[in-house]
DNA sequence: GCATTAACAGCCG
DNA sequence: CGGCTGTTAATGC
């Protein structure tokens, strides 16, 4: 079963932006903090300060980046890759709530109501991941607007995607559930630069959607017959990210 | 009928 | 080899 499997995370490499890994450093931290949002509406040293606080961290693929009731001591970003927040039953039932890609922030709610993580978040792949400590993150809530603002906007965004999550799993047959389940990884306002190329397994796919794998491969066929999307090993490409939200209404 | 679980062969990295 | 995909068969609501 999946829950058991946990994979060693390499941990406090920030200095490896230096070495050559390939694919994996696609995306730097300079490069995400200037395509997030909140960070256009901050002093030159309120930025300065969230650049030396930041920490990044690597995480192979299936790495559990935080556990369920575990202390909230940060704000997390993914700089690359794709996290999911998780929820798993003692009986080994595991329900995705989100998939997370590069260039979003999130946990926030945590951090604000002081109280320990409610979800496992875990890594659909190799990932790098920058945490925010908690009082970087609260001095940015007491010295910016632009800030509140931002989190504000990502709350709702973010109350808006799951009232409609509940929406969706009552009303829509499984290849709708799909389609928007997909579609919910491109919210621009939550993800800012997400690429049309995803890499997700069919598997958790099913996890974020709430159907089975075999019934996610039948809807993603039916999906790359409508044009939406392109099947490939490992992933999926979205051609037609219009057309994936509005299956179904 | 339709989705789910289980099982399996074949392919990919 | 381990993980992922695509199919089929059996079972359940």
């Amino acid at each position: 079963m999946f829950a058991s499997r946990i994979i060693k995370s390499k941990i406090g490499v920030g200095c490896r932006l230096a070495d050559n890994h390939g694919a994996f450093l696609m995306r730097s931290l300079d490069q995400m903090l200037a395509l997030s949002p909140w960070t256009g509406g901050l002093s030159p040293d309120q930025l300065d300060r969230v650049k030396s606080d930041v920490v990044q961290r690597e995480f192979a693929g299936g790495a559990y980046v935080c556990r369920k009731g575990e202390p909230t001591n940060a704000w997390i970003g993914v700089v690359d890759g794709l996290v999911k927040l998780n929820s798993e039953s003692e009986s080994g039932k595991a329900v995705t709530l989100a998939g997370i890609p590069a260039g979003s922030w999130f946990g926030e709610g945590s951090v604000l109501k002081r109280e320990l993580r409610k979800y496992d978040i875990v890594t659909l792949r190799d990932s790098r991941i920058a945490f925010m400590p908690e009082a970087t993150f609260r001095w940015l809530l007491d010295n910016s607007i632009p800030f509140n603002r931002f989190l504000l906007m990502q709350l709702n965004e973010r109350l808006g995607q799951f009232i409609g999550m509940i929406e969706h799993e009552r009303l829509l047959d499984p290849d709708a559930r799909v389609a928007r389940a997909l579609a919910s990884l491109f919210n621009p306002h939550l993800y800012p630069v997400t690429e049309t190329k995803i890499q997700i397994s069919q598997q958790e796919i099913g996890y974020l959607s709430g159907v089975s794998r075999q019934r996610v491969n039948q809807a993603l066929q039916v999906l790359e017959k409508n044009g939406m999307l392109r099947v490939e090993y490992g992933g999926i490409t979205v051609l037609d990210l219009a057309g994936l939200k509005r299956i179904g209404g």
